[in-house]
DNA sequence: CTGACGCATTGTGTATACCCAAGCCGCCGA
DNA sequence: TCGGCGGCTTGGGTATACACAATGCGTCAG
């Protein structure tokens, strides 16, 4: 693998699980050394964290990792709605079409069956599961690397807010309906619930936030409203 | 300026006006020599081009100006569709909310006194000013950036297809009605307005296509159906 | 004559050196 | 003592040198 991949797939994990906190300065020398690589690969790495948006150039001579609060989170709900939805619409009409549903029954399933005291890891494994689906049966790479960009962020969002059990059954009930209305090829049930679990999800976001912010862990990179 | 954004730009405006056609392939030492930039800021250059889609590895060692044809356009349009509909739906929200609708009513007022018979270049003017509208009244980042993204390949698009006169008329009559609905606070008008306008404007590249590739042009760079 | 192997060439990936600009600190003058 | 100016330091932007890998062509063997 290059160098300059390696450096973003690192990158990208420090600062989607948080150990490269929102505000933090990434200068290039001090990151190429931290890294083991040089500079050159390092700028492009930073180059496509900044296209992502999850790095900015505060001024002309610092790049920071950028911040998410909830108005960012409303808005990037916003686009998620926009693009899922429409996945959903169109996977759903090409299923109809005679494109395969078999995945998305079996997801269906999954969702029946599995276990909802199961704990989030195993739940996020089956949405990329379901994403990696949703991506092949849309077939439409603009719309693929849209998704792409919005999930980047939401690996953060998650982070922000800890899922709690009940959340991730509901979740899981919410994405069965979305399974079955894609497998069964009737769009605009997918659509509509599709809209419904992200109003859901949006919902259950805000409300961790507003508690994580009654109660704020110590040792939090930003002040908060506490 | 900085020698990576001349490069960016250059090869950017160079790609969507055709002159380096779609098979393209851009040799880092040569495009390098061509632009006066080292191979450096080059390489960034051609990064994003690759990231926004305009360019794409055809294999290890060699970058290529992509292609788009008609499959491809019908995916733009359905993200286009998606991002649009709902940037449309909530600058009406907001405006209806109390941010300020003026600008607008001004792009209605424009549409529907300015001259059927203007030519292309001034329409598409008039349409940049409604998209930066657009973005301010929605005020969501992300949002921005997808739809950056879409209108960055609509530039290549609309130079496939050449737009005729009553096109041109009819396309300005459908964003009146658009502009007005964001003007009034109307959400669902204008959401389904510019849907009713992207149907129109697909339907019209997509005939203009089917013509060309009856009658093509000399010197068209790939053999064509014909 | 054909196919496979090896060498040469070319171009990308990476490292590093140089240059310039911006920010900061200290000194001087008011 | 405070404000402004100038130099120094630091870090990003760019150029270039070097290394490695892939591709293509030529040659040799079957």
């Amino acid at each position: 693998m290059r160098a300059s991949d390696r450096a973003y797939r690192t990158l990208l994990e420090q600062i989607q699980s948080g150990d490269l906190a929102p505000g933090t300065v990434l200068a290039e020398v001090e990151q190429a050394r931290r890294l083991g690589v040089s500079r050159t690969p390092l700028r492009e790495a930073i180059g496509r964290l900044a296209a992502d948006g999850l790095v900015a150039q505060a001024s002309p001579r610092v790049t920071v990792v950028t911040d998410i609060d909830a108005d960012d989170i409303r808005a990037l709900f916003a686009v998620r709605r926009a693009l899922e939805e429409s996945a959903a619409r169109i996977a759903a009409e090409r299923v109809a079409d005679g494109a395969p549903g078999e995945p998305f029954a079996a997801l269906a399933e999954r969702w029946s069956a599995e276990d909802p005291q199961a704990d989030a890891d195993a739940y996020y494994a089956t949405i990329a599961q379901f994403d990696q689906a949703l991506d092949a049966a849309v077939g439409n790479d603009y719309l693929i690397a849209a998704l792409r960009t919005v999930r980047t962020h939401l690996v953060r969002v998650r982070r922000l807010a800890r899922d709690n059990p009940a959340r991730l059954a509901a979740s899981a009930a919410e994405h069965r309906l979305i399974a079955r209305a894609i497998a069964d090829g009737d769009a605009e049930l997918a659509a509509h619930a599709t809209h419904v679990h992200l109003h859901h999800a949006l919902t259950a976001i805000l409300a961790s936030l507003a508690d994580a912010s009654d109660a704020p862990r110590v040792a939090r990179s930003t002040p908060g409203a506490a």
